[in-house]
DNA sequence: GTAAAAAATGTGCTCGTACACATTAATATT
DNA sequence: AATATTAATGTGTACGAGCACATTTTTTAC
C-alpha cells in the first residue's frame, strides 16, 4: 500500500543526503548543489511528499496576533454572531499560535471607527479581520496596511476597490435576486412589493444597494415588470413616530402591497408593526437569525429569513488568516457563503449548529 | 494576559510533582496518591488546561483503519457525493493516522451487501462508516460489531433500533414537513399534491416513509386537510412504459394536481416526463444536487431541491469516527445536517463548496 | 602545495504529549 | 531489623519539521 506517510527523513534516505539538505531544498534556503537539489526534488515528486502541518506548527512557538476590528454587539446585536464566530475560531486555533484581539467600535459613529482602526494598526498585528462598515473612511487604512504588508480580510461588506487577502460574506446582489424569486413564488398574482431599508446610511452602504439592485433586476430578467410593482422606503429610527407613519402611508398609497423585503437584520421592526396592526396579508422577508427575528418567524409573521451566517463569517475570517499566516496556504480571494433560506420548518438545524 | 498556553509541564511545576504524575492523573493510569491526585486535578481546573491535540497525535503513530461500507456510485450516482466526502476527510486526516478502506456494494442486491459487510468485518477495522440501505440485513451486523466493540457510524438512513456511535443525516420527517410548507406557500389555492416514491423497496426504506409522514402531517397540523389533497404513488423503473402510464393515470384522476414531491434523488425522472409532455403547471420538489436534477432546476422544471448534503455526510462520518478514535472526544449520537433549500438562485453556493 | 574562504552537507536540539522504564518511598513479611 | 514487595513518583525518549550550529568538502588565493 502507498498508505505509508512520507517524512523528510524518508526522502533524505532515498536521496542519500541528510534531512538538512532536504529541508534546504524544500524551503529554498540555498547552499545546495544543483545535483543534490534535482535528486531531492525528483524524489519529493515521486513519493508525493506532503509536509505534516501538525508537526510543523508544533515546532514554531511563534504567536500570530490578529486584530479584529468589529462593531459593538451591544449597540447592534447583529454583531454578536461574528464575534462569537471569531472567538470560536480563536479557541480552536490557539495551539497554532493564533491570538485574536478585538477592537470594537460604534457602528453609528465614524470617529469611533477611526480611533479603533488606528489603535489596531498601531498594535502592529500580523493580520487584520475587518467589517468595513464605513466605506469612505476605511480606504486610507487599506493603503496603510498594504504599505506595512499586513494582510487583511474583509467580511460582511464587500468593497470593490480594496484588494484584501480575502472577502468573506454573501453575494448581496444575488441574495436580493433570491428574495424576489421566493416572493414571486408565493405570490403568483400581480401586486406591489416594498423594499425597506431600516436605519442605515444608504449612500455609504454599498451592500444594501446591491441587494435592492438584485431584487429589482429579477423582475427585469424574468419580464415580470408589468406584473409586479416595486417601491422603496428608507425608514429612520423605529422608535420614532415617523417610522409608523411612513409605513401607514405606503400601505395607503399601495393597497395591493403584499410583501416587504427588509434589506438588513431588522425585519423584526416591521414584524412588530404588522403584528400590532393585525396585518396578516403582507409577507415579510429579511435577514439573519436574531432572537427577535426568530420569534416572529415562529409566529409566521416573518415568512423567510436569509441566513447571512454571520457567525461563520467571523469564524472563516480567522480561519483564512490562519491558513495564510500559519499554514502558508493559497487563499481564495472571495469566499461566498451560501444563501441559506430559513423558515420555521428548517430553522432548528441552523441555529447554533454551524461552521 | 491569560494568553499563555498551559502545558503539562506547567501543571507539574505548580503542583510540585513530575510530569509523569500529571500524566497518570490525566489518563487515570492509577499509581498516584490521593493527595497528589487532588492537588493536580485542582491545578488543572484552575489553569484550565487543554491538551494540545496536535502534539498528542504527533506522538502516537498508530494507524486507525476505517471501513466504509457504501453503495456503488456507478450503479446509483447519488453515492458519488458521500464517497468524495469521505475521501476528502481521509486526505485531511491522514496525518492523524486515519486510513479509510471502501467496501462498495450494489444497492439493489442484498447478497452483495452481505458479502461486503462481511469482508469489512473480517478486516477487523478500528471503526466502520455505513450507509444502512438494507434495514433487515444490517441488524445482525450491529450485534457483531457491538460484541467486537467496533464503533460504527451510520449515515443517510436512520435506524431506530441501532445504537451507533453516531447517526449523520437529515431529519426525514422534518424534511417532508418542510416540503409541504414550501408547496403550500407557492400554491395558496386548493389543489392536489402527489407524493412519488421512485424505484424503491418502500417497506425496507424507513426514511422515505418518514418523509411522507412529515409531509402529510403538515396538513394535519396546520388544519389544511380540507384545502389540499395528498395522493401517493409508488413508481417502478422509469425506463418502463408503466412509469409513464402511472403518471398519466394519476393526472387524469386528479386534474387539479399542482405539485409532485419526489422522496428520493430521482426527481429528474419526473422532470423528464413533465418536459416531454410540456406540462408547466405542476410544481416539482425533490432531493439532492445531482447533475440531472440541477439541469432541470436551471430550466425551472424542478422548483426546489432539498440538499441532503451527501458529501457532508461522508465527510462528517469520517470526522466523527476520528474525533472518537484519535481525539477521544465526546460524540453527539445524532448529527442532523441542515435542511438546505436550493433553488436556481442560490444553487451555485452549495455546489462543491461545503463541509 | 598549503592555508584560508566559501560552499555543501550533516548533526542535534526543540516543540507538547505519551509511554516505557528507572528510581525512590512506604509498607509488608520474615 | 533486614529484606522483599508494592505503591508512588521521576526520567528519558520518540514523534516530524525547522533551524542553529558543527562538520566536511570544494574552491580560491597566495
Amino acid at each position: 500500500m502507498k498508505n505509508k506517510i512520507v517524512r523528510i527523513k524518508d526522502i533524505a534516505e532515498k536521496a542519500e543526503v541528510s534531512k538538512g539538505t532536504v529541508d534546504r531544498v524544500l524551503h529554498n534556503r540555498g547552499r545546495v548543489s544543483e545535483e543534490a537539489r534535482e535528486r531531492v526534488l525528483k524524489i519529493i515528486q515521486e513519493m508525493n511528499y506532503e509536509p505534516n502541518l501538525i508537526a510543523r506548527t508544533l515546532k514554531s512557538n511563534k504567536v500570530y496576533h490578529i486584530a479584529a476590528i468589529i462593531p459593538d454587539p451591544l449597540i447592534d446585536p447583529y454583531w454578536e454572531a461574528p464575534k462569537s464566530g471569531l472567538e470560536k475560531a480563536e479557541k480552536e486555533l490557539r495551539h497554532y499560535g493564533i491570538s485574536v484581539t478585538p477592537f470594537i467600535f460604534n457602528p453609528y459613529n465614524v470617529d469611533s471607527f477611526l480611533k479603533k482602526a488606528k489603535e489596531a494598526t498601531q498594535s502592529e498585528p500580523d493580520g487584520i479581520l475587518l467589517a468595513p462598515v464605513f466605506y469612505r473612511e476605511v480606504l486610507s487604512f487599506f493603503d496603510q496596511w498594504n504599505v506595512k504588508r499586513i494582510p487583511f480580510v474583509l467580511f460582511n461588506t464587500q468593497i470593490p476597490d480594496a484588494a484584501p487577502l480575502s472577502y468573506i460574506g454573501q453575494d448581496s446582489y444575488q441574495s436580493g435576486y433570491l428574495v424576489a424569486k421566493l416572493l414571486t413564488f408565493g405570490l403568483p398574482e400581480p401586486c406591489t412589493f416594498l423594499v425597506a431599508h431600516i436605519n442605515e446610511d444608504i449612500p455609504n452602504s454599498a451592500h444594501l444597494i446591491k441587494k435592492e439592485e438584485g431584487f429589482r433586476n429579477y423582475f427585469v430578467d424574468k419580464k415580470l415588470e408589468d406584473k409586479y410593482k416595486v417601491v422603496r422606503l428608507e425608514l429612520g429610527n423605529p422608535d420614532s413616530g415617523l417610522f409608523t407613519e411612513q409605513l401607514n402611508k405606503v400601505r395607503q398609497q399601495h393597497p395591493d402591497l403584499k410583501a416587504i423585503f427588509v434589506t438588513n437584520s431588522k425585519a423584526y421592526e416591521i414584524a412588530f408593526y404588522l403584528e400590532k396592526h393585525r396585518i396578516d396579508n403582507i409577507k415579510l422577508i429579511g435577514y439573519d437569525l436574531l432572537p427577535k427575528n426568530l420569534y416572529y418567524l415562529e409566529n409566521s409573521i416573518i415568512n423567510f429569513l436569509i441566513n447571512q451566517n454571520p457567525k461563520g463569517q467571523g469564524y472563516w475570517g480567522i480561519q483564512q488568516l490562519t491558513d495564510f499566516l500559519v499554514f502558508k496556504k493559497e487563499i481564495q480571494p472571495i469566499k461566498y457563503l451560501p444563501l441559506d433560506i430559513i423558515t420555521q420548518e428548517n430553522l432548528s438545524y441552523y441555529v447554533d449548529n454551524e461552521a
